[in-house]
DNA sequence: ACGAAGATTGGCT
DNA sequence: GCCAATCTTCGTC
């Protein structure tokens, strides 16, 4: 079933990001339903998190959805070719975030694998969180979607993840953020193949 | 196999 | 201008 409101609007962004793990991130675009267990996400804890684009409470139009009401979506365009697609999480005005960095495919492989322009099916069709969000679909218009209507949604189906199958681990690429690059923040499914390369 | 570089937009120093 | 929450391609070993 269809994750509601109060699952995202919670406080514990940490907290969120662990159970998102063996949820469904679901996606109905362009008349194609595709979907993919989620098994790797990282928390971005907004102000006092220098990697996040919201550190500082830093407003401008790029950070308008982080102040939002949790339970929507984020799409940011990084390094000017890959759309990244994060939870928005907590209450407006609290600037949390997950970024949602890879999912295992479910509905809609053949799909994926046109989108993504392969023919077969390998661990890299929606490893990372640029190849994520081409194969599912989503795109910069998806900004501010919301993941109670028709488009993205998370979905519990039932999967538990136990805790010990959860590995926590810093963050990539978040260097210039000092003593936050070490934080833990980063949360995979252990030994899926789906996960992006291993650190 | 692995490492380096390129693509390209937005926001900050 | 420069750098960023990245991925792919190409060159070399």
């Amino acid at each position: 079933m269809k994750l509601d409101k109060a699952f995202y609007t919670r406080e514990d962004v940490i907290a969120i990001s662990k159970d998102l793990l063996g949820k469904y991130l679901v996606t109905y675009i362009d008349g194609k339903l595709t979907s993919g267990m989620i098994v790797e996400t990282e928390a971005y804890l907004g102000v006092e998190d220098k990697a996040s684009h919201a550190y500082g409470n830093r407003k401008t139009k790029r950070t308008e959805p982080f102040y939002k009401e949790g339970g929507i979506a984020y799409v940011y365009m990084c390094y000017g070719i890959h759309y990244l697609f994060n939870i928005i999480t907590n209450k407006a005005d609290i600037p949390h975030a997950i970024l949602i960095r890879a999912v295992d495919p479910y509905d809609g492989i053949d799909t994926m694998l046109e989108r993504r322009k392969k023919t077969k099916l390998k661990p890299d069709l929606t490893a990372g969180p640029g190849a994520l969000s081409v194969a599912l679909g989503i795109k910069a218009n998806h900004n501010e979607t919301d993941l109670s209507g028709n488009d993205i949604w998370v979905e519990d189906r039932g999967v538990v993840v136990k805790m010990n199958e959860i590995i926590a681990s810093p963050r990539v690429g978040v260097a210039y953020a000092k003593e936050y690059a070490l934080k833990p923040w980063r949360f995979r499914i252990k030994d899926n193949p789906y996960t992006s390369k291993a650190r």
